[in-house]
DNA sequence: TATATTTTGAG
DNA sequence: TCAAAATAT
C-alpha cells in the first residue's frame, strides 16, 4: 500500500557526526520513502553524554553547519538547530511535527551508545519507528572478532580481519530532492549556538588552511588522490612534503563517508599498473584501518578514554605540570621539530601525524607528562579532536594502550628531525626567527657556534629558547621511571 | 611508527 | 677501524 507523500507523515532525520547529503545511509533511507523528511541537528549540552567540543573543533563545526544547511537547501529542504537535550527535543519534535519516524546514523562511544539506546526506547515507546544505520565506519565494531570470539587488542590481526569481511559497497547519491514537512518547527540561529571564537583572530590559520562542509571534503579528497596519493607511501613520513590526505577534519564530522575515501583510492589503484600507486593506495587504506581499530577499542574498551587500558599506568610516577607544559604548548621547549609542531596545531588546527608522534613522545617521555594532558590540549585545539582516535593515539605514543609502542621506545626529537625534515623546510614554514640557519645547524641550534648563530640573527634564551630539558637525560629519567611500574601487570 | 650501546667481523 | 648486526631498555 502506497499513500501520496502529502498524507505521509514526516521523518525525522538526526544528524550528529555524519554531516553530508551523500552516502548518509540514514538520510537516504528516509528520502526513498518519499515521505517529508524533517533534517536536525542538536548541539547536546550533556556534558555526562559527550565530551564538550574543544574550542577548534567548535569552529569547524560552525562552518560545517552552515553548508549543510545550504546544501539542503538546495534540495528543498532546510536543517534545523536545536540546542538541548535531544532525550528531551526529539520526543517533543516527533509531537510537533506529528513524524512517524526517527532516523540516524549511529555512533560508538560507549555513553553517547547508552543513550541513544535509552532514546531509542523511549520514542519507541511513544509509537515511532526508530532506525539507525552505519554512516561513519567500514567495519562496526561488532563486525569483526576473534577466533576466541572477543575483539582485538592489536592492530594488525584486526586490519587483517577487517580486510577479509571489508565490502564496502558503492556510496549512495546525495538526494537531489527531499521532500519539506508541512510546516518548519522553529529552531535555532547558528549563530546562536555560539561556536565561533569571541577573538575572532584567533581563527584566522584555521580559515586559511581549511573549507569545513561536504563539497570542502571532495575537493580535497580530489586533490589527495591526484596529487598526493602517487608519492604518499614514500613521502606521507616527511611533514614538508604534504603527502598526507589531511581529510582527518572532514572524517570526524562525516562529511565525507570512509566508504567514499576508501571506494575511490580502491578504484585509483585497480586502474594502473603502476605498482607504486597500488603500494599508496594500500598503505593509505591502512591508515583508514587505524582509525577502524581505534573505534574498534573504544566501543570495547572504555578505559580508552579516560583511563589506561594498560592499568598499571594508573601509578606512573607522572611530573607535576609547570612551565614546561607551558613551554609545550607554546611552542618553545627549544627543540625546533618539537616547537614548530605545537605552532603548526595551534595556527592551524591540526599537525601532521609523524610530528604528532614526536611532540607526544616528548610530552610524555622527555617532560614525563601524563599523557591525558596532552590528549586535552588536541582536543582543544585539532579540528579533528575524536573521542576514538585522540585518546587511543594518545596511549600508543604513552605505551599505556591496547596496542601500544613499548614505553622504552623514546624518540630522539634531533634524529626525528634531522631523518624526516633534513633541509629544514618544515621547521623553517613555522620557526620563522630560525629560517637563516644553515640546514645543518637548524635541528639543533643550541650546538651551533656563535658566529653562525649570530649571523642567522638567533640569540639563545631572547630570540629562540634553549633546550628545556636535555634529551639523552631525560631519556634515562623516564627509562627509570618506567622502571617502578614496569613489574605490575598490564 | 626508537634509540643507545655493545658485539661482531671484514679488511 | 668501522659499519652492520645484535641487544637492552
Amino acid at each position: 500500500m502506497s499513500a501520496s507523500p502529502s498524507t505521509r507523515s514526516t521523518i525525522i532525520v538526526w544528524f550528529r557526526d555524519d554531516l553530508r547529503l551523500s552516502d548518509n545511509p540514514a538520510l537516504a533511507e528516509a528520502v526513498g520513502t518519499d515521505c517529508p523528511v524533517l533534517p536536525v541537528f542538536i548541539q547536546e549540552t550533556r556534558p555526562k553524554t559527550l565530551r564538550p567540543l574543544g574550542g577548534a573543533a567548535k569552529w569547524w563545526l560552525h562552518g560545517s553547519l552552515k553548508k549543510l544547511g545550504r546544501d539542503l537547501e538546495k534540495a528543498g529542504s532546510r536543517l534545523v538547530l536545536l540546542d538541548g537535550d535531544p532525550s528531551e527535543l526529539l520526543p517533543r519534535l516527533a509531537d510537533e511535527a506529528e513524524a512517524q519516524a526517527v532516523y540516524w546514523n549511529r555512533r560508538y562511544h560507549p555513553k553517547a551508545c547508552a543513550a541513544d539506546a535509552r532514546l531509542k526506547s523511549a520514542l519507541k515507546e511513544q509509537g515511532l519507528d526508530v532506525q539507525s544505520f552505519n554512516g561513519s565506519l567500514l567495519v562496526e565494531p561488532w563486525d569483526v572478532q576473534t577466533g576466541e570470539g572477543s575483539f582485538y587488542r592489536v592492530y594488525s590481526p584486526f586490519a587483517r580481519a577487517a580486510r577479509q569481511i571489508l565490502d564496502p559497497g558503492s556510496p549512495l547519491p546525495a538526494p537531489k530532492k527531499i521532500n519539506a514537512p508541512k510546516h518548519w518547527p522553529d529552531g535555532c540561529a547558528l549563530d546562536d549556538l555560539k561556536l565561533r571564537p569571541t577573538k575572532p583572530d584567533w581563527a584566522g590559520g584555521l580559515r586559511e588552511t581549511w573549507a569545513p562542509g561536504e563539497a570542502g571534503a571532495r575537493e580535497r579528497l580530489a586533490a589527495f588522490l591526484d596529487e598526493r596519493l602517487p608519492r604518499y607511501k614514500t613521502h606521507r613520513d616527511s611533514p614538508a612534503d604534504e603527502a598526507t590526505s589531511a581529510l582527518s577534519p572532514h572524517l570526524r564530522f562525516g562529511e565525507i563517508s570512509p566508504r567514499t575515501v576508501w571506494s575511490a583510492c580502491s578504484a585509483r589503484a585497480e586502474d594502473t599498473d603502476d605498482s607504486s600507486l597500488r603500494g599508496s593506495a594500500e598503505k593509505f587504506q591502512s591508515e583508514l584501518l587505524w582509525r577502524e581499530f581505534a573505534y574498534h577499542l573504544l566501543y570495547h574498551l572504555p578505559p580508552l578514554e579516560e583511563g589506561n587500558v594498560q592499568s598499571k599506568f594508573d601509578d606512573f610516577p607522572w611530573a607535576k605540570t609547570g612551565t614546561a607544559l607551558s613551554a609545550w604548548k607554546k611552542g618553545r621547549t627549544g627543540y625546533p621539530i618539537v616547537d614548530a609542531g605545537m605552532r603548526q596545531l595551534w595556527q592551524t588546527g591540526w599537525l601532521h601525524n609523524r610530528v604528532r608522534m614526536i611532540v607526544g613522545s616528548f610530552l610524555t617521555k622527555d617532560l614525563l607528562i601524563d599523557w591525558h594532558v596532552g590528549e586535552d590540549w588536541f582536543w582543544d585545539t585539532l579540528v579533528d579532536a575524536d573521542a576514538a582516535n585522540n585518546p587511543a593515539s594518545w596511549q600508543w605514543v604513552a605505551g599505556s594502550g591496547a596496542d601500544a609502542a613499548p614505553y622504552f621506545r623514546v624518540f630522539n626529537p634531533v634524529l626525528q628531525s634531522k631523518k624526516f625534515d633534513p633541509d629544514g623546510t618544515y621547521l623553517r614554514t613555522f620557526l620563522p626567527e630560525l629560517a637563516e640557519l644553515p640546514d645543518e645547524h637548524i635541528h639543533e641550534p643550541w650546538k651551533a657556534p656563535p658566529d653562525i648563530l649570530k649571523a642567522a640573527g638567533v640569540t639563545l634564551g631572547e630570540t629562540y629558547p634553549e633546550p628545556v630539558v636535555d634529551h639523552g637525560s631525560a631519556r634515562k629519567k623516564a627509562l627509570a621511571a618506567y622502571e617502578e611500574i614496569k613489574g605490575q601487570a598490564a
